[in-house]
DNA sequence: GTCTATAGTCGGATAGAC
DNA sequence: GTCTATCCGACTATAGAC
């Protein structure tokens, strides 16, 4: 926690100014990599002095890091409401209901699945996190402590959630290396339209950004595939 | 094509020396991207001296541009023995043949399919093509020239194929968006296994390099999925 | 074709005034 | 906390010897 020395007005815009610089940050880390982008580019972007991002964060590296915790803190707050009954539903599955029909726990969790990974499709395509995704993915190119932050974070419970609903779906409760590797599948036809975008488009003939009627398809599809796959 | 006006001894010097600056350029610009890679240690990993990038590739830029020519060829030559039976058997389908029993158009397409993508896996996961793919899915973030190599010379054959045997498939003749959009999932599930690597290896608690029988339970998995989501 | 040497530019970091 | 000015290292490109 950083004690400010200064009055509150002071105290107020350094918060703008970090706050500049890490929105600033992940959309240009997103879009041309770290590398690419210069310190002078990201607080000519944010609007600030350029020596004020090593007097916020240390380094260049120091706000590469900073901006996978702010990652980190915005999908997990996005993704809270959605695991919370995911969880509790988890819970009833795996030890707090008797005698539930087959059938019906398959269809409960296809449902999960489907739950999950539309909500997926959502961070993949909305604008608000378009950079952030994009940094994700160029870190997992030749990742660093960064990745940690993520996987340990956010991605970790996500996947393990989602590798023991299909272990359930198949009236197993302990998932095995083939849960994995379906999950691994099923996040893979979502996360190809982040990452092949400029294919997609072409192939589509869509122009960026996708519109909401597209967002619409994609889901109907990718739930449609799920149910095919899982049933 | 280029005139030497040197004894063959140093033609095929200048030959060498390309081809070093080629592949170690498609490993670093890889491993690393564009801007994180500087001409001098491109010149050190290949063995030779900096000057040289200049002066076979012009810039930097112009050896990144030959980068993708050169991918571009390999997986065209790769890629077209897969290819050639599965465009005899599109002509055969589309119009060489008649009375053809719905069921086993749809077993023939969806056999092709598994093809073009069981292919598609060796292509994301053999250590050979490892780099050249890294180097198509950074591009893909931030496209510029050097896209549309790719685009042109190989991926929009490929796809073009794969959604009209899913169209074909169907039942239907011409493809239309929501084949398409079902050749972006397919293409997704095997895509995945490149881009989160870094995910994958955690989740799988597998080390790098996959071995040959993950690829293989890969593979199966995806028939798999293929036979489930299309029949 | 290859090599050495260097010109010219731009990068990240930081000292010190305010 | 912010800003100006500057240091110094690393970069790409190239001139010129071989």
């Amino acid at each position: 926690m950083r004690i400010s020395e200064h009055p509150p007005s002071s105290k107020n815009r350094s918060e703008l100014t970090r706050q500049a610089l890490l929105d600033s940050a992940t959309r240009l880390f997103g879009k041309h990599g770290f590398d690419a982008t210069s310190n002078r580019l990201l607080a000519e972007h944010a609007g600030v002095n350029q020596a004020l991002i090593g007097y916020h964060f240390g380094s260049k590296e120091g706000l590469y890091e900073a901006v996978f915790e702010h990652i980190a803190e915005r999908l997990s707050s996005h993704l809270a409401p959605v695991l919370l009954p995911i969880e509790s539903e988890l819970q009833a599955l795996t030890g707090g209901e008797r005698d539930t029909a087959k059938s019906d726990v398959k269809k409960r969790c296809v449902n999960a699945i489907s739950t999950l990974l539309e909500n997926y499709v959502c961070i993949i395509n909305f604008p608000e996190f378009e950079d952030s995704a994009r940094v994700i993915v160029r870190e997992q190119l030749d990742p660093s402590n960064a990745f940690e932050i993520m996987w340990n974070k956010v991605m970790h419970k996500y996947m393990t959630a989602l590798t023991l609903f299909i272990c359930l779906s198949k009236g197993r409760t302990a998932p095995d290396q083939s849960d994995r590797l379906m999950s691994i599948t099923l996040m893979g036809q979502v996360l190809v339209f982040r990452v092949a975008r400029a294919s997609i488009n072409r192939h589509m003939q869509w122009e960026e950004p996708h519109g909401a009627d597209n967002l619409e398809k994609i889901q109907l599809l990718i739930r449609s595939n799920i149910k095919k796959i899982l049933d």
